[in-house]
DNA sequence: TAGTAGATCCTCT
DNA sequence: GAGGATCTACTAG
């Protein structure tokens, strides 16, 4: 249905959308560039905003899938998610890092610096980059300030664990971009 | 260069 | 009242 975005199935399992989200390029409002990092959290996962079950805070996480979740963390930044799976389920997808490719100069901006990598290698700064707020919480990523345009194909996926969590943290649900210098911490290349 | 601690405020218990 | 899917600056080696 329309839970088909850039060509992603937005209700397959959280750590099936997170591996194909990297590569794909998001906007928001014409700001952003190629997702090269995720991380995947789902209901039954103990570090997930769902695991103890819906909540005012997470109320997106459990709404329909391909719509934005954001929340505020450490009382300081925002961090953006995509919710997967299906409505009432309560998985996601945590976007981590971004290749910046448009409108970088509204980013540096907003960041107050000229290095690209400081720009969105991490969860609190692409928000800040691209203008996430909460306003954007529940948002469809198929309507506007949204965009997502498919990926290259065929590009290598590697996997580690997550950041930043204090629970489950051997789950190997962290994705990036081989290669990529643009990830907020490199990962230990697997054979 | 790597490691550590403080900032800051919303949400849940 | 406590803790958190982070970031940044500061300190030690």
């Amino acid at each position: 249905m329309t839970e088909q975005l850039a060509g992603i199935d937005f209700s397959a399992p959280s750590e099936v959308v997170a591996r194909q989200l990297i590569g794909v390029t998001v906007l928001v409002d014409g700001v952003g560039g190629r997702i090269v990092e995720t991380e995947a959290y789902d209901r039954e996962d103990p570090a997930s905003h769902a695991f103890s079950g819906p909540t005012e805070r997470n109320e997106a996480m459990f709404g329909p899938p391909a719509h934005a979740y954001v929340y505020r963390s450490y009382g300081i930044h925002w961090c953006l998610n995509f919710v997967c799976r299906e409505a009432g389920h309560g998985a996601g997808v945590l976007i981590r890092a971004i290749e910046p490719l448009y409108g970088i100069d509204v980013m540096r901006e907003r960041r107050r610096t000229d290095d690209d990598w400081l720009l969105c290698s991490g969860p609190g700064k692409l928000c800040q980059a691209m203008g996430v707020t909460r306003a954007l919480n529940g948002k469809s990523l198929a309507a506007f300030p949204f965009e997502l345009l498919p990926g290259t194909r065929g590009l290598e996926v590697v996997e580690g664990p997550r950041i930043g969590i204090s629970k489950a943290m051997d789950v190997p649900w962290r994705f990036g971009l081989a290669g990529s210098r643009f990830v907020s911490k490199p990962f230990r290349r697997s054979r």
